[in-house]
DNA sequence: GACGATGTTGGCAC
DNA sequence: GGTGCCAACATCGT
């Protein structure tokens, strides 16, 4: 489900309830995503006070004090919700005293995880997209010999792009999927360096895209999903050409391409 | 009812 | 070390 714009969606949807706040209890049922003990880490988290709130790439840390960190990622379907119902696919509550957090995630694709120190996961991503200069970013791109949307994907490369916004970015920079990074000129790469950082502002500005069910943590649907010009639109005419839109399978992910406008 | 698709990523093979 | 494939899971549309 989310990506960098979703999970910013969320994070600022959350900072206003809580910072400050102490979680008087936590609740955990024992499923897969949850990394630590059930009761070993609802113990931990007991009695801390959340100091502040952030997304690192599509996670989403919360800082606590004692210090410690409650590190939540969304995976495809994980929702965090603010005073949310409980239900079949309830996986967590965090009980504080004007509110509750509660996650909520049907293919259990999430993790959750309480950790006295910042994860490996979290160390190793690469760089914040909104952030990275356009020469790091073609320097970076320049030593790497995956096909393009590979890279865009990888987390450890660049952070927070998803399969939205990887396609998204690469029609509007005009650059096939498959294009082999190290080959492109530094022309197209200062393209897809801007296109990146436009269409995730213009995504955060929409509050992030609800293709099935992403919402935020007031339950808020995002409108992003209304300006995708190829992400899912198989078969329909191109916004800049006309050409048919295509589908096709980008390491096991869907892909989607106006084979007009973007060359290979 | 079966099949294939879905916003992610980590582990394993080459 | 870089790259690519598959599994983890539930639900929905054809």
């Amino acid at each position: 489900m989310p990506e960098l714009p979703e999970v910013e969606t969320v994070v600022r949807s959350l900072a206003p309830h809580l910072p400050g706040q102490r979680i008087r209890n936590a609740e955990f049922q024992r499923v897969r995503l949850l990394r630590n003990d059930p009761d070993e880490a609802a113990a931990a988290l007991r009695g801390r006070r959340i100091r502040s709130i952030e997304r690192r790439g599509k996670f989403i840390v919360m800082t606590l004090d004692p210090p410690g960190y409650f590190i939540v990622h969304l995976g495809m379907t994980g929702k965090l919700l603010w005073n949310g119902d409980v239900g079949k696919h309830t996986h967590a509550v965090l009980t504080f005293d004007r509110g509750t957090l509660v996650y909520t995630d049907p293919r259990k694709f999430g993790r959750l995880h309480y950790s006295e120190a910042l994860p490996p996961a979290l160390e190793e991503l690469g760089p914040e997209p909104l952030l990275i200069s356009q020469e790091q970013f073609i320097a970076d791109i320049k030593k790497r010999g995956a096909r393009l949307k590979a890279l865009l994907l990888d987390q450890t490369f660049l952070r927070g792009l998803g399969n939205i916004y990887a396609d998204e970015a690469l029609f509007r920079a005009g650059i096939h999927p498959l294009a082999v990074s190290r080959r492109l000129t530094r022309a197209r790469l200062a393209g897809l360096h801007a296109a990146i950082q436009q269409v995730l502002a213009e995504a955060i500005a929409g509050k992030g895209s609800s293709i099935a069910d992403y919402v935020d943590s007031d339950g808020q649907r995002g409108s992003f999903q209304h300006q995708h010009r190829v992400y899912r639109r198989t078969g329909e005419p191109c916004v800049q050409c006309g050409a048919t839109i295509r589908r096709t399978l980008v390491t096991q992910r869907g892909t989607h391409y106006c084979p007009h406008c973007q060359k290979r």
